[in-house]
DNA sequence: TGTTGATTAAATCAGATGATTAAATAATTT
DNA sequence: AAATTATTTAATCATCTGATTTAATCAACA
């Protein structure tokens, strides 16, 4: 009954589903793995990893305990994993359009706002998530954030330099990630007091989409 | 032995101090309720709650974990006290200035940033801190927090709606206070990929102090 | 059909953790 | 001096929590 312990890596991520009613919900074909790290995504997302427990993912998942261990060998691996990807979703995100080097300033910034904010409204957990993780625990993610010297040398952030030689392009990069972000990181300090509605938040978003790149123009001229 | 558990809220929260050298470090002076307070800042606003153990507190104060029990009966209090604090720091700080009627919109923003930024440059953990709590546990602040509908309906929005009727105010506020907070959110990132050195994030704060009033100023030509 | 792997339920473990208590001592107050 | 309060040390509790184990069941499948 006892295995080798590193054969909880090589477990199948797949199963073999039967045909099912279209009906079914989605859930249902989720490979067991699949459904932890859903699972994970979700408590991990929402309440920080301290405050999560291996309990919370097993129900969350509607499997046992056991199996999470089975697995994952640790929350701690199976933190790693949902880490990576939250990581990479909330930077890695951008960086293509950021680096590509055919379209404009103006093209970068627009297509960044419009499908950054859809992104995030998606997610509207990940960026406090991701931040307030990495501020916690720095030094587990030296290793995943290369990415960022990635983001500070784009070639986004050479066309801001060439726009605008007197000014340090980070400052200006700071202010279009901070327009585009800030909202989703003050968003639960408006709701928890009903400040704000849902409506009134999405709405809010929506008109984002083409003030945020009206305003970095009016830094850029 | 046994004291009525009412008692400890009752407990006097200063003590005589007898005559010391100057020489002697401020914190001896400090009365043991005020170390533990102390050493409860330091510990929650970088670990967070989750991730904050008692035992934490009790040694970054230099005292006993009984005594701590015994001043603050839980460790849920003693947040609450630590946590009401910060978000008054946080969000209370720049109320006064933003609800003065004898300034006009620049002289808010310029007076703001400046200080701000310099309040911020002192407690950098503290709007990540108060913001990923408030997300963790959005009910538990309900009550705290009606201070936002305070800063939403200050007369510095006011001034914003007069100024660009065109537009909701909530968002240039959002601008205005994301151009501020964001830097010291995105700080971890860039620090701990040492993409940035101490100098030049100080560098960039401070140069943000006069830039950050500029850039607001062409959002409202 | 029998074998194998996936999954569950349940119990259990060890260590962490918030909290309490008792007894002794130091410091302050009366 | 006596009484009260503050503080320490140390032990102890109950609970939580991450992890492991065992035995039984279920599904696939060859």
């Amino acid at each position: 009954m006892i295995k080798s312990k590193t054969l909880f890596i090589f477990v199948p991520s797949t199963i073999a589903t039967k045909e099912m009613d279209e009906q079914e919900k989605a859930e249902v074909n989720l490979s067991t793995e699949e459904k932890f790290k859903e699972a994970a995504r979700i408590v991990f997302t929402k309440k920080g990893y301290a405050a999560t427990k291996t309990r919370n993912i097993a129900e969350q998942a509607g499997l046992n305990l056991a199996l999470l261990n089975y697995y994952f060998r640790s929350k701690e691996k199976l933190f790693e994993i949902i880490m990576i990807e939250k990581v990479q979703q909330l930077f890695a995100f951008i960086s293509p359009a950021l680096n590509d080097t055919n379209t404009s300033l103006e093209e970068k910034i627009d297509w960044v706002a419009v499908n950054y904010i859809e992104m995030l409204t998606k997610n509207p957990d990940l960026p406090i998530f991701v931040l307030s993780e990495i501020r916690t625990n720095p030094e587990r993610f030296a290793k995943i954030i290369q990415l960022n010297t990635f983001v500070l040398k784009s070639h986004f952030v050479k066309q801001l330099a060439e726009r605008k030689p007197g000014i340090n392009p980070v400052q200006l990069f700071l202010n279009f990630l901070g327009m585009l972000i800030f909202p989703f990181i003050a968003k639960p300090v408006f709701h928890s007091t009903s400040a704000m509605s849902d409506d009134m938040f999405n709405q809010l978003l929506e008109d984002r989409k083409t003030l945020v790149p009206k305003w970095m123009k009016l830094m850029l001229e």
